[in-house]
DNA sequence: GACTAATGCGAGCGAAGGCTCGCATATTCG
DNA sequence: CGAATATGCGAGCCTTCGCTCGCATTAGTC
């Protein structure tokens, strides 16, 4: 077992660029046909560079999946830290859900490939474990939010209410990804229902 | 254009009992790996039969997806004739809700590869086409529930709660199949309640 | 038994796709 | 300038996988 220490070669501002591109044009072909079913050819012919000049970037497909599951955690962060602030704890519960709801909307929209990574069967565990984690995270951070709602309720029944929420907004995101215009905003509407529906009981701020 | 009739040769007992089972090994297979990554080859050797003897039967790989999509929609037409009958449409929503979530689940646990053909990235225009045939069949039925239950309410209305509330249980269907025993039970209470909590305002019987 | 049709085998064909390799050009640095 | 290094190319290697083909065996029919 040799320690596979791969020197990478201190990259000049045009291969800087190129890698860019290059993860653009993938997060394309990821987007349209999935990530089993993109290819290096063609992710290189799109950002129309060799197949050669690829691989001078990115040592195999799944390193390029890689950056750009990367990227994507990066901008999840930032959005985090601008939506799970203290203010939002004691608003309204249609507000809270407007406030997450709508920036996660505008991530997705603005990160295409990133449903297409999740679904991805043939994985590596080590991406498979970089997406597990983006996951957890917006749980956690869900949990630990409704908690500051709702502190005397139990630990596991928030857990549970953040999962649930997770995954109708899973559920219903394809929906509303392909539609468009006024029906996207009424599934947009229909998904908000649900979200606050289910919550209100959980996590409402009660005026008494 | 030549009227490309495939002559069928008449079957012996022996050749439906392989069919059989090759639909069985199939069914293993895409449940495990997915509808793109089986391998033909793969299914065969679960059947413990040769490639060869795999199209003596089925003419392609999505031949054997066809024929198993149409014995799960077959399944699912039996489940809907024993869910959608009239009585349950008066029942209490959650009497409701228990009547038709159960059937499906315990449906998906049968038909493992159900959601692999569902999320399939490569398939033809007509398996495409009979998946969502699927798909609105249950749309539709549901909504058509709703109707009698909410005459009042407008159609768009209830085809959207049907929408949804088909997104909600897609959503919450991993999370459920991944897991055993009591926190399998409690995520089917949690998809119960999301339900339940969203449907009440639309679906509720009231009293009056 | 003799003839036909169905079943069964498995080596291997052909295409697709991830990736390499030898070589050329461009950039940086002393 | 010259050496070292980074960038760039694209034909094609190698593996995988859907599928075929020639041939053997088994079942059904008279």
């Amino acid at each position: 077992m040799s320690s596979e220490k791969v020197v990478e070669p201190r990259r000049q501002d045009r291969g800087k660029q190129r890698m860019e591109s290059l993860l653009r044009a993938a997060e394309e072909v990821f987007a349209e046909v999935g990530y089993d079913r993109a290819t290096t050819n063609l992710i290189a012919s799109r950002a129309v560079v060799s197949p050669g000049t690829l691989y001078q970037f990115y040592p195999n497909k799944e390193a390029i999946a890689e950056a750009l599951a990367a990227q994507y955690a990066q901008e999840l962060e930032l959005l985090h830290a601008s939506v799970f602030h203290g203010s939002v704890t004691k608003a309204p519960l249609s507000t809270l859900i407007d406030t997450i709801v709508d920036p996660f909307l505008a991530f997705h929209r603005g990160a295409p490939a990133f449903e297409a990574l999740f679904l991805a069967a043939a994985m590596s565990p080590q991406l498979a474990g970089r997406i597990h984690v983006l996951h957890d995270t917006v749980a956690l951070r869900l949990m630990t939010l409704f908690e500051k709602r709702s502190p005397r309720a139990k630990q596991d029944d928030l857990r549970w209410a953040a999962e649930a929420a997770i995954a109708v907004f899973r559920g219903m995101l394809p929906i509303i990804a392909q539609l468009k215009g006024v029906k996207r905003a009424r599934a947009i509407r229909e998904l908000k229902a649900v979200l606050s529906r289910y919550l209100e009981p959980v996590i409402a701020v009660r005026r008494r």
